[in-house]
DNA sequence: TGTCCACTGGAAGGGAGGGCTT
DNA sequence: AAGCCCTCCCTTCCAGTGGACA
């Protein structure tokens, strides 16, 4: 009989304990370290709820990895807990989370807060359909059949303010005026200071009774961080300390972080795992910190919609070509020549602007406003990921098949 | 100092697509 | 089937702009 494939593989002894889960930035630990002010204040603000009263909004603050989300279902969790205790007219405490980055439209929010109060299934509001309208009174009327206190974290609320305005934000913060029985208080979470500058005056006021800021871990607090994990992951002798500082190091010069500090050491484990080592050294961070790079882009290059790989492949043809400082006309002229020959439709160079301005923003390109003078004003492009692997993620798209290794005509006008 | 270039970036609106209601 | 509603992707239009140049 043959032998599995997978066999050598699971003969091999793991470094890991039996869950390398508590490595994932989703994992919740018992106890959260190094958040201890911001625990208890917001903890201090939510005890209204234990009282049946409406707790004030809150707006949480703060870098990616400041543990923002780690502390606001944390706190969903204790409060849970804490809600078994009381007496039946303070029992009903709901914690409702939603992440804008999944659900970032005024329907899907509205939806998405109705229908957990919606046992039901054939009663559940659709994915679309009705009218906006009609899911908030069908919200309205499922909160306010008892008395309850709902607590609805928002987290990343900037990017759903920025895609979709603060119409649904006004009517949520404004709901208590209508409801006879039950109460809402709102916490939005948030990396971006700016965001409430776009809010209706009314809305920002109401949304910030309180602020708190969560600033970023230095590097012993990440150590800290990481030890902790480490000893629920490894076995004991697997990683010693100089492999931790240096993860810890790493991500507190960069960003203090402490998600990307967690995925380092999780794929450098994951990698001294593969390569049959019996422990974790600096050399397998080196290693992990370059492919979780390489990883994430050619993560957003392939997933980029056909047009944006077009744009893309103008960029990269072109400082193939030698300009590698190329104007938004540049771009749109090469892009014009690829879309022609790979028979996609054509974009206008208004579109064409965004669709740079999005890949800016996802850090693949970066592009800088900058004025000619009477060579006019425009964006000054330049790919910011390595051309060779990019090229080559490209060229597997079928679609892209027709201007495999085609070399282009346009010539840059400034060159 | 004013002109002028090549855009930028905001706004409005159209149309396709997905899905519900009547 | 017709009529709605919402979202997404895109076009069209246009005022605004930084700075080299005459």
């Amino acid at each position: 009989m043959q032998e599995s494939i997978f066999k050598e593989y699971l003969n091999t002894k793991s470094i890991f304990k039996k869950d390398r889960e508590v490595l994932r930035p989703s994992y919740i630990p018992e106890k959260l370290l190094h958040r201890d002010a911001q625990i208890d204040q917001i903890a201090s603000i939510l005890s209204t709820a234990l009282k049946g009263e409406r707790p004030s909004n809150i707006l949480i603050f703060g870098k990616t990895g400041t543990g923002k989300t780690a502390t606001a279902k944390y706190i969903g969790k204790e409060i849970t807990k804490a809600t078994h205790d009381l007496p039946t007219p303070f029992k009903d405490i709901r914690y409702i989370y939603i992440n804008c980055e999944v659900v970032d439209t005024q329907y899907g929010v509205l939806q998405n807060i109705g229908n957990r109060f919606i046992e039901d299934f054939d009663e559940r509001i659709p994915p679309t359909g009705w009218s906006t309208e009609r899911v908030y009174n069908i919200l309205w009327e499922k909160i306010d059949n008892s008395p309850k206190v709902v607590v609805v974290v928002l987290d990343e609320i900037d990017r759903f303010v920025y895609k979709s305005g603060d119409d649904t934000l006004y009517h949520l913060t404004k709901i208590n005026d209508d409801l006879d029985n039950a109460k809402i208080s709102i916490i939005g979470i948030s990396n971006d200071l700016k965001f409430t500058e776009l809010l209706d005056p009314r809305v920002r006021s109401r949304l910030s009774d309180e602020k708190i800021v969560f600033p970023p871990y230095d590097a012993d607090q990440l150590k800290d961080i990481l030890w902790q994990r480490a000893g629920m992951a490894f076995e004991d002798g697997i990683i010693d300390e100089s492999v931790i500082s240096l993860c810890a190091a790493v991500e507190a010069h960069e960003h203090g972080d402490a998600r990307r500090a967690l995925d380092l050491l999780r794929v450098a484990a994951e990698t001294a795992e593969r390569g049959r080592d019996d422990n974790i050294s600096e050399q397998h961070v080196v290693k992990a910190k370059n492919k979780i790079e390489l990883d994430c882009v050619i993560e957003a290059v392939k997933t980029l919609p056909i047009q944006s790989k077009l744009v893309l492949l103008g960029i990269l043809l072109g400082e193939e070509n030698g300009n590698s400082r190329q104007t938004t006309g540049d771009v749109y002229g090469a892009y014009k020549e690829l879309a022609k020959k790979s028979g996609t439709s054509l974009l206008t160079q208004r579109r064409v602007a965004d669709l740079i301005s999005e890949m800016d923003m996802m850090g693949l390109v970066s592009a800088r406003v900058k004025s000619f003078g009477r060579g006019g004003r425009t964006r000054e492009i330049q790919l910011s990921v390595p051309l060779m692997e990019t090229k080559r993620i490209l060229e597997k798209d079928p679609s892209l098949e027709p201007i495999k290794n085609h070399k282009l005509k346009y010539q840059s006008t400034l060159i």
